[in-house]
DNA sequence: CTATGTGCAAAATGTTTGCAGACGA
DNA sequence: TCGTCTGCAAACATTTTGCACATAG
């Protein structure tokens, strides 16, 4: 994985830093869909010089090589993940966490869109929104 | 129609003004799916004192009382839609318009999800980027 | 050695807020 | 009349940019 990277940032003619192999490493060893203050204050104490501006950096790069895909969840930042796979996300109205929805099969709900518009499709995003267990167990107090 | 947000903001409390009225009427009567700023600016010429600030407030009204959906497509600013009901929205990633996609049943789909997820769903969102007919056109060239 | 990357601060962008005066009910 | 709304400006949050220095290759 850590190959992989490497690799690619270097086929694509980018360098490979410490901060890029951070920032990757750390996205991809969690579920929570971070955003860049996330990322950034997960990065401080290892790195004390790193800079937000740096995962954005970074981010833009990640995404053009295809190692992350960006989140747009209703919120008013963008959140990340290293699962570029093709999944849907759930996130919780009330505590705000973001999830990732396995194990579903979309080929004929794409395929539907698909054949309704004249768009030649590249990409697609579905986003649900609900209450998570735990915050429905709060409500019950 | 406008029967319907006049008595809708009263039954919530709200007060009927000309600026709710207006950014309403010029939401419903377009499938652009504005950002706040293009519905500001359409409104400029007819109401020369509009503020930025009036339309977002207004939509955070009409998004609680349910006559408008907050678009989130990837972009930097929302866009907002007077078209309430479950359907997937498209982007060309090369001009930016955002377009509906009509007369497609999500509801297998949902279910999926439901089923896939211990949520308490209540929503959802579809998004689908790719290129429009027009920009195809326009890449052959 | 050279081109790219980092980190800081400043700028840009989109959205929200506070408040004085205006206005709907 | 009274409470809410508008519109302005300022505040705010997120993201982007410019640039001097650092560093990967």
């Amino acid at each position: 994985m850590e190959i992989c990277i490497t690799s690619l940032l270097r086929e694509k003619g980018f360098k490979v830093t410490p901060q890029r192999l951070a920032i990757y490493n750390m996205l991809a060893s969690t579920h929570s869909h971070p955003n860049a203050e996330m990322i950034f204050n997960e990065l401080q104490a290892m790195y004390p010089t790193m800079s937000l501006a740096t995962v954005y950096k970074t981010m833009e790069i990640l995404k053009e090589i295809g190692l992350v895909k960006i989140l747009n969840a209703g919120e008013d930042s963008f959140r990340y993940d290293a699962d570029t796979s093709d999944h849907p996300h759930v996130r919780c109205m009330e505590c705000g966490q973001v999830e990732d929805v396995d194990n579903i099969d979309s080929v004929d709900f794409v395929k539907q869109v698909a054949q309704g518009t004249n768009y030649k499709l590249v990409n697609q995003q579905f986003y649900f929104y609900g209450i998570c267990p735990s915050c429905q167990r709060k409500e019950l107090n």
